[in-house]
DNA sequence: TCAAAGTTCAACCCTATAGTCAAAATTTAT
DNA sequence: ATAAATTTTGACTATAGGGTTGAACTTTGA
């Protein structure tokens, strides 16, 4: 890549970034190109000599936050924890990522509905790699004895729900740590597994 | 209220979930007033007859949703079952209410930010009200050594997030009821309270 | 029967905003 | 220095969609 791709790169990716700002604080709608543009002092004329769209913006976004919550779990992956351990491990990151990356993340998580059809159907393969990773921890759980017998997509959906409903009360300004939640929520959500 | 207050209140009602349910399957914005109304073979013009702003319709949709919530916490409020007991009810009839006014509930959980001001404080103050009344619960049942000690609030959003991320992803076709995701739901996130 | 009140409708207005474009400004390479 | 390539701009287009209006139609009640 020469010396002005990257930089065209490198601004989008900061385009991209202001525009999962302003998404996550209006919604998808109410946020205008233009203010997304304004926010980097760009015109709106010339931000699109860097985006194709405004839904090519919104595309970036989701596929962004699900890059970002794939490579948390291939970390864990590989980490040789028990399935218990392994699982609050996905629960404190996964609740870490989605504070520290909190636009990125709220985007992907509250605007679904807003993504045409051919870009969905990218995301939602990258969710469900995501899913089936922790529904194969949660079932080797399962046949080693740690876990009772429970049925696994209910309770994926049912940790993921608590997880992600966080982004919609978490403020800095809270009396815990993000890094105390993650570790009350891991905590909470695994032990009705343990047999 | 005569006859003909009846017959527009109840239209208006009509128009109300109307909405609710086109709010809920594109949101807010891209659910048009003429989409709407043709729903109930209206023409715009006719339905704002009825109604005062798209906002207005927006706003009665999460009015009745609370409405729906509070009404279900009255009854449980006097059952004069143990804590422990009672916050089951209240999840399982949390749950079972998202369910079968799916489409009103789904507003009201998805779309605050498109609520105005002035809209939203009335509303806001109904949410605060209902949680209220399960933080009660909770302390009552930590006071009686039922449950351990925990943030309370906490514990709330937790258990408020998995059950409202319900709405993203329940279908009628699945493998269980919904009385049966209710009583697990509520079996699941009330164990690790006990002390 | 007929006038007043209530209801419906199509055509219209108006604003907001996504996206375009041609010319101007700037940067780079020779 | 200068020509070519890249980047920026602001004015412009197009359109969707919320809300209005006044005339037509329907219902009610005396």
């Amino acid at each position: 890549m020469s010396f002005r791709e990257e930089r065209a790169a490198e601004r989008k990716l900061n385009i991209v970034k202001a525009a999962a700002k302003l998404f996550s604080e209006k919604g998808y709608h109410d946020a205008t190109v233009e203010e997304i543009a304004r926010e980097l002092k760009y015109t709106k004329g010339s931000i699109y000599y860097y985006i194709s769209s405004k839904q090519d913006l919104l595309f970036q976004c989701h596929d962004l936050a699900m890059n970002l919550l794939l490579e948390n779990i291939e970390k864990i992956k590989n980490s040789g924890l028990p399935p218990d351990r392994m699982l609050k491990e996905v629960v404190k990151s996964h609740i870490e990522t989605l504070v520290s990356e909190f636009n990125l993340i709220t985007v992907t998580l509250g605007s679904d509905y807003e993504l045409e059809e051919k870009y969905a159907e990218i995301i939602i393969a990258k969710r469900d790699q995501y899913e089936k990773f922790i529904a194969d921890i949660i079932r080797e759980g399962i046949k080693k004895g740690i876990f009772r017998e429970v049925p696994v997509k209910m309770v994926i959906n049912l940790i993921m729900g608590a997880s992600n409903w966080i982004g919609r009360w978490f403020s800095p300004d809270g009396p815990m740590t993000i890094q105390e939640i993650g570790q009350f929520y891991a905590d909470y959500l695994v032990m009705p597994l343990l047999s």
